[in-house]
DNA sequence: CCATTATTGTGTCAAATGACACAGTCATAA
DNA sequence: TTATGACTGTGTCATTTGACACAATAATGG
């Protein structure tokens, strides 16, 4: 499967893709496992095969905030914490059971240092995220509460069938309550 | 300035520095100009040096949301058209008198290919803006819109006085009203 | 299988917000 | 200088939202 995402981004030469996939070690996660404690360092990026996950943080009033529901078939991790090695408050744990892949700094620096290809597929690989992200923080701006909900329907449903209604009404910015409302007034119509 | 802001990312040798000054433009706008129409192809990244521009979009609902304040010392493109060559819907517009650097793709692809330092050196500052924008984001899901009109005075006064009300508002996501009764409480205090 | 917990559905109400309307201020150009 | 337009300050009011409280249902573990 990790072939396949990396395919995703474009051609790359057989011993060089066996290079990048030999980087990577798998893994798994029980419902309610935390993948990320808080004041860690990030070490590593991941790759979600099957399962959801709840990325969040706290506020200065102590309340939980979604950053991220973490679907299967993509990679994720905190940036900052490990380009730069800082340590994290953020956290990270299983919503469901969840396989998944692992790329340590060291075969991210391996892959990146080992030959010209592999370090410009890497790079088209962040090219793609980072536009990805600004077009997702930008969608986000121009959808209201409802919009965004509809939106999450149609390119997830099963995000919206697995995850709790709470995470899923923290993610897109609003209470259970309202997001309670929204679904009411949609099945109704 | 330019050598400063690429100075920030780190050392760089000489000739390699001056190579990537050399793919830049310098050229300024005068106040209202449009740096980006809409259904443009973005086809450059630019540097500004001084000025602040609002880049925005219009909702389905026809009213224009505002994406982000750009401000002095910073880089800046639609990395969506800019990296896919799509054109874009969103506009970009100087706020005051602005000056600028300009550096095309036919020069962003010459400094990756010129030698392995540069092309380093790019991915750094890749890494860079990818985790700033995620630290961006994330930062503002927890804070309230309050909050994030007083992290602003704090991080950005200048932006605060030079830039219209309305949009400062529609920034930090909210309508003019709710800002203008936010600084009314805060001088009260 | 039951008991316990987690999750969801729902009503009420106070507080926050957006929409609207209009007056005041400031800069700019005729 | 005056007139025009852009921006800001402010009040009212209907709507939306979040907080709270509690019942109903589903999931889980012993």
């Amino acid at each position: 499967m990790l072939r396949r995402f990396f395919e995703g981004f474009g051609p790359l030469s057989v011993p060089n893709m066996d290079f990048l996939l030999d980087q990577c070690t798998e893994g798994t996660l029980n419902k309610g496992d935390k993948l990320i404690q808080p004041s860690q360092k990030v070490d590593s990026i991941y790759f979600f095969e099957s399962g959801f996950l709840h990325y969040y943080s706290y506020s200065n009033m102590g309340e939980r905030v979604t950053l991220k529901v973490i679907s299967p078939n993509s990679c994720w991790t905190i940036m900052d914490s490990f380009f730069h090695q800082k340590s994290t408050m953020d956290e990270c744990q299983a919503l469901t059971d969840v396989q998944y892949c692992e790329l340590k700094r060291s075969g991210y620096e391996a892959i990146k240092s080992e030959n010209q290809q592999l370090a410009n597929f890497i790079q088209t690989i962040m090219e793609y995220i980072l536009s990805a992200k600004v077009v997702e923080a930008n969608k986000n701006s121009k959808l209201s509460v409802e919009e965004r909900y509809l939106d999450l329907l149609q390119n997830n449903p099963a995000m919206v069938q697995e995850v709790p209604v709470g995470i899923i009404a923290s993610y897109i910015g609003t209470s259970r309550e309202t997001l309670h409302r929204i679904r009411r007034k949609l099945t109704a119509a």
